[in-house]
RNA sequence: GCGAAAGUGGCGGAAUUGGCAGACGCACCAGACUUAGAAUCUGGCGGGUAAAACCGUGGGGGUUCGAGUCCCCCCUUUCGCACCA
């Protein structure tokens, strides 16, 4: 029990001796003292929280030999190591952790872990501003946002701690590339990579905004660079990831959705239109994809987009042309920027030049378009103006011809007939195709396949399946991150780093600065900003010799993408220690899959896909048996105040640790579930928390001067209850039902606080009744109810639960006790209260034992003296009784 | 433009399959206890009325004995996608 600090109370006490009653209430509340209680006992018992290993839980199990004890993965996102828990930090724990709670009282093996997503730009940015080295500065900040969730109270496992930026776990990383490698996962090219001048490196495409802007720096226009650069290749397994999404029954629809839509898969058929005339560097033949070749005997022009490189090609020699190009790609590039391609005018240039449409050896001019994209398909289109929305409107605004070869099909005639003349364009594919040649006169659908093939076999095409997304670019010019652990060497070319080379450490002695702000004097060893990797200014870094002719060489100097990172910690978790091996099969196959997943949408695309590529690839290397990282994925609303996203410029922010210090952990965590349905926003409230806070002081308050009730004895009878008792118990038998089932279904943990506030404000209800002179309920019953309370409470507000348990006498651990049942009989109500309507509208209300037969109910109504009035001099059509709920007289 | 989610008191939000709209909490009002305040307890609290009637879930239609919930049309907000060929 805490101790009151302060003097008052006695004085309190004095003041009221005087008069009768004795003082009713106890202390008050005082979070402060309980959670700093209970925060040392936690921290003096490490084991605690601790997962079995599967072969304990083997021995734990009481289902004999083989059975082991079910096991739970309950994963929250991990945080980047920013400095400070924010409140979405604090409500996705508060989330995860109630639920790890209550699988522990439900007697699972939980594994509930934590860790720090610890590479990262902005540890750079703080190194450059306060002269810190990043590491020192990421782990200062691990160590305070450390000890937030455990001020929080959050039951993690810090044995299974994972920090990434720690060599013992991006060896494994670069362990991992090496593998990649081998099985030419990874490989390098050249590639035009978005350059963030301002983060002075490079960004994924899912780094950059749809306002062409950096993601960091939105007010930074991304530009386009040429770099050597490492990739993944997740296209390989784009297929894959769009099929798993199906089976992904677990995952909100939302999600699933925008991988769908990221993935981009679209099937159709690549054509070869050779270039009539000149050829230059860039190749003979323009290919061009499409999904609607049962149209190219209606193709009228090709598309260029600005960037497509044979156009230079073309028109080389043409200045003017060259600077009409110009113009088209920096009103696209303008388009691209202020986010609204899609709906610019269109904009073209004729090249003046032509190509052939293999099919029907027809002269097609080669125009330049600013509608046409370099980043999807081919980066050129055939334009077939009379059936496609996009092509007419091109056609129409430069007068190019216009020719028909699809016609709609007439109703109840599938294949021939008189066909109907369609309105352009005419875009349906249930249609016909004329006009054609030998295709002509049959289904769109069968000509697809048949040109596909056709164009196969003639060597000019075939049927193919693009995809929007792209290979993984993971080189990053930055210096805080994983070394890619390949060396350059003269000789021999790409080497990767042996096995046993690694870590290839990131050296530490570095100096992080911009280019020219180097203070005299100072030791600056690497630099950033200067348009290279900071690496690269490091020579004990750089220079190696070769590890397969023992030649000068050097190593790669770029880092990887952090996504890397957090694409597999969830595996490291099971066993972080491990020094030979990233991690061990057994163990992962106990773990695995994930049972819930728990974090923002912000990680919807980005790490959400990574993480099932990786795991994809580990299953192929024989090193986890599940094809999906995690069953179940629940998103949450982030928390907002004043319909606003928390920020600094706009003032809005709350700090958890001003809410912790003015109503402690339990109350702020709690408020974070009860606010509103976790998978919603949360509009802050400010006096909101005060209500939870209330009612915690509430519970403590009751729990404190009833706990001495005895033992609880389990459920009792309902008999000779006084009628406040009997309420009690028959709420508190409907809360536990309600709280079970929104742990096992819909988690609107918001209703089930609210509940178990009824149950309180029942409670007092009954205080009062007593006061009142109503017989007291038998000791047991208020002491079950106590407990059962508390155990409810646990998920919630562990501290306080923990207190109160103590308070109840109970000397068991909370972590395990087992979480209550409800007896349905109890939970009962032995009368119900219907509504008679009449006509739909609301004209008594009667209360009948809830046996009661609906002939019985029917009569009652009829014969309610406000029913009586209402249809007084009306005939009766019909009366309509609903079981437990309400009666309707139908009258005319 | 396409897709998804949402729109309910002064506020956050309840109402799981069509069945008493507004649970629970905040704010507010009143009372009790206090020298007083704070805290606490009790009661009230959609609009309207003396009380009823009546009106109320973004707007308009519809189905139904009965609609916040189902159907059609429209408006607004948020999110995702967006010349994807």
């Amino acid at each position: 029990m805490a101790e009151s600090k302060t003097k008052p109370p006695e004085t309190r006490a004095a003041g009221r001796r005087a008069k009768p009653p004795a003082p009713l209430y106890a202390d008050r509340y005082d979070p402060q003292a309980i959670e700093q209680k209970w925060s040392e006992r936690w921290a003096q018992n490490p084991e605690l929280y601790r997962a079995s290993t599967p072969a304990d839980a083997k021995v734990a199990s009481a289902g004999g030999p083989g059975a082991a004890l079910k096991k739970y993965y309950v994963l929250e996102m991990l945080p980047y190591p920013s400095g400070a828990l924010h409140m979405g930090h604090v409500r996705n724990y508060a989330i995860g952790d109630a639920l790890a709670r209550y699988m522990w009282m439900q007697g699972y093996n939980v594994l509930h872990p934590m860790g720090w997503d610890s590479f990262g730009l902005p540890a750079e940015n703080a190194a450059i501003q306060n002269r810190t080295p990043p590491k020192q500065w990421t782990l200062h900040n691990i160590a305070s946002m450390k000890r937030q969730m455990k001020r929080l109270g959050f039951a993690y496992d810090w044995s299974k701690e994972v920090t990434t930026c720690l060599p013992e776990y991006y060896r494994w990383n670069q362990w991992f590339f090496l593998k990649l490698f081998e099985r030419g996962l990874a490989y390098r090219r050249k590639s035009k990579v978005n350059w963030c001048p301002k983060c002075a490196t490079v960004l994924a495409n899912e780094q950059v905004l749809p306002s062409g802007c950096c993601w960091r720096h939105e007010d930074t226009l991304v530009e386009q660079r040429e770099l050597e650069q490492w990739f993944l290749r997740i296209t390989d397994y784009a297929d894959e990831l769009l099929q798993g999404l199906d089976k992904l029954q677990g995952w909100p629809e939302k999600v699933r959705t925008m991988q769908r839509n990221w993935i981009g898969r679209s099937e159709g058929t690549l054509v070869d239109f050779r270039l009539d005339g000149v050829a230059g560097p860039a190749g003979d033949r323009i290919p061009v994809f499409t999904t609607r070749v049962d149209t190219i005997y209606g193709a009228t022009s090709l598309q260029l987009a600005p960037e497509h490189p044979t156009v230079t090609d073309l028109i080389a020699n043409n200045p003017e042309l060259l600077a009409k190009v110009e113009d088209l790609m920096a009103e696209q590039r303008r388009a691209k920027e202020a986010g609204d391609i899609g709906e610019i005018e269109k904009h073209g240039v004729f090249t003046e030049r032509y190509a052939i449409n293999p099919f029907n050896g027809e002269r097609v001019p080669i125009w330049v378009a600013n509608y046409v994209l370099m980043d999807y398909g081919t980066g050129a289109i055939m334009s077939v103006p009379a059936h496609d929305e996009r092509d007419y409107e091109f056609a129409k605004k430069y007068g190019l011809d216009i020719r028909v070869v699809i016609y709609p099909r007439r109703e109840g005639d599938a294949s021939s007939g008189e066909p109907n003349e369609p309105v352009l364009p005419f875009v349906e594919t249930n249609s016909l195709v004329i006009n054609s040649g030998e295709f002509s006169g049959l289904p769109s659908e069968d000509v697809i396949a048949r040109m596909s093939k056709y164009a196969e076999e003639h060597g000019f095409g075939k049927a193919t399946v693009t995809f929007r997304l792209k290979d993984w670019g993971i080189s990053r010019q930055r210096y805080w991150g994983t070394p890619i652990p390949i060396i350059y060497c003269a000789a021999c070319g790409i080497v990767p780093v042996p096995e046993k080379d690694l870590p290839v450490l990131l050296p530490e002695n570095v100096e992080i600065t911009l280019a020219g702000d180097g203070v005299p004097g100072a030791p600056v060893v690497g630099t950033t900003g200067w348009g290279g990797s900071p690496l690269g200014k490091v020579p004990e870094f750089v220079n190696v010799s070769c590890p397969k002719c023992g030649g000068r060489a050097h190593r790669e100097t770029d880092t990887m993408d952090t996504f890397v990172d957090s694409s597999w910690y969830f595996y490291r978790y099971t066993d972080p220690t491990l020094s030979d091996r990233p991690l061990d099969p057994d163990t992962v196959g106990y773990w695995f899959p994930i049972d819930q997943y728990i974090g923002g949408v912000e990680h919807a695309i980005l790490h959400l896909i990574y993480s099932r590529f990786w795991t994809k690839v580990m299953r192929d290397m024989g090193l986890v048996h599940n094809a999906e990282p995690a069953e179940r994925l629940f998103t949450q609303g982030m928390v907002i105040k004043g319909g606003a996203k928390m920020s600094k410029s706009l003032g809005n922010v709350v700090s958890p640790d001003d809410m912790i210090a003015r109503y402690g952990a339990d109350a702020t965590r709690m408020y974070t579930l009860f606010g509103g349905p976790p998978d919603r926003d949360l509009d802050w409230q400010d006096d909101g928390i005060k209500g939870i806070s209330g009612f915690l002081s509430r519970v403590y308050r009751f729990v404190a001067r009833n706990a001495n009730q005895g033992r609880a004895a389990g459920s009792a009878g309902s008999t000779g209850l006084s009628p406040a008792a009997r309420r009690v118990q028959r709420k508190l038998h409907q809360t536990i039902r309600r709280v079970t089932e929104d742990f096992g279904g819909r988690w609107h943990f918001n209703t089930s606080i609210a509940a178990v506030m009824e149950l309180v404000n029942e409670l007092y209800a009954y205080e009062d009744s007593v006061q009142r002179g109503e017989p007291s309920a038998p000791p047991s019953l208020l002491a079950d109810a106590q407990h059962r309370l508390v155990l409810m409470l646990a998920p919630f507000a562990p501290y306080l639960a923990h207190e109160l348990w103590e308070t109840l006498g109970e000397t068991s651990d909370l972590l395990r006790a087992p979480w209550p049942q409800y007896d349905a009989a109890l939970a009962k109500e032995e009368e119900v209260e219907y509504a008679i309507q009449v006509n739909g509208k609301i004209r008594s209300r009667i209360v009948v034992p809830a046996d009661a037969g609906e002939q019985e109910v029917r009569e009652l109504a009829l014969a309610d003296e406000k029913v009586k009035a209402a249809i007084a001099g009306k005939e009766i059509i019909k009366v309509l009784v609903v079981k437990g709920r309400l009666v309707n007289v139908a009258v005319k």
